[in-house]
DNA sequence: TTGACTAAGTTTGTAGTACAAACTGATTTG
DNA sequence: CAAATCAGTTTGTACTACAAACTTAGTCAA
């Protein structure tokens, strides 16, 4: 009856994290930053929402002196994507004259 | 840079009210409700809000003596529906390794 | 060594919103 | 006429995405 969609994974920013991510399997604040185009505050409040619902696990380390953080999915984080696109394509089949 | 989503649609209620209108062209208050399980309260604001987007009419009358709200996809309304689909494909196609 | 500047994030405040519960107003039924 | 039902609307609340402000640490210039 209801969507079925999981929030966490809906939401646009988040979602296009978890497809990078599941994309290169591990990489780095800066990298995701840059290239989705998403504030300092708000990828790091993503990356936390993210780590919360275990899809992915958050590595701190260092690149020479200066701190560096790296993100990896998780198996978990790995099976919500693909739950995710299985609602989305059910609800995309509620009309077959929508091709998009 | 952005997802490009539009938010209106994006919002699994409504993306699901507007893939039903996208099949039937027209239908009423409760059909949608009960298809689509969703409170009186809450598919009535979705309505607005997609009225209000201009991407459904809504147009009250009688069936008797009772009223009855009936729903219209405006051409508005199909467009913003492929245009999401294409965001979507996007989004879908930046990871080639999930499949869903 | 001290003061400005940059880097790499984190925390905080706010505006927006989805949802359910409570309400409205009309009609029908006991 | 009261009570119940129908067909929705309005209201209140809890949540949350986002940007701005902040933190902490390192680098450079004088």
């Amino acid at each position: 009856m209801t969507s079925g969609l999981d929030r966490v994974v809906h939401e646009p920013a988040r979602l296009r994290i978890l497809m990078l991510l599941s994309a290169v399997e591990e990489t780095d604040f800066k990298f995701l930053q840059s290239t989705l185009g998403l504030t300092n505050g708000n990828l790091s409040s993503h990356m936390n929402r993210l780590e919360q619902a275990g899809y992915v696990k958050i590595l701190k380390g260092f690149v020479g002196k200066v701190t560096q953080t790296r993100y990896h999915l998780t198996e978990e984080g790995k099976q919500a994507l693909s739950v995710y696109w299985k609602h989305i394509d059910k609800i995309r089949s509620l009309s077959p004259h929508v091709s998009g």
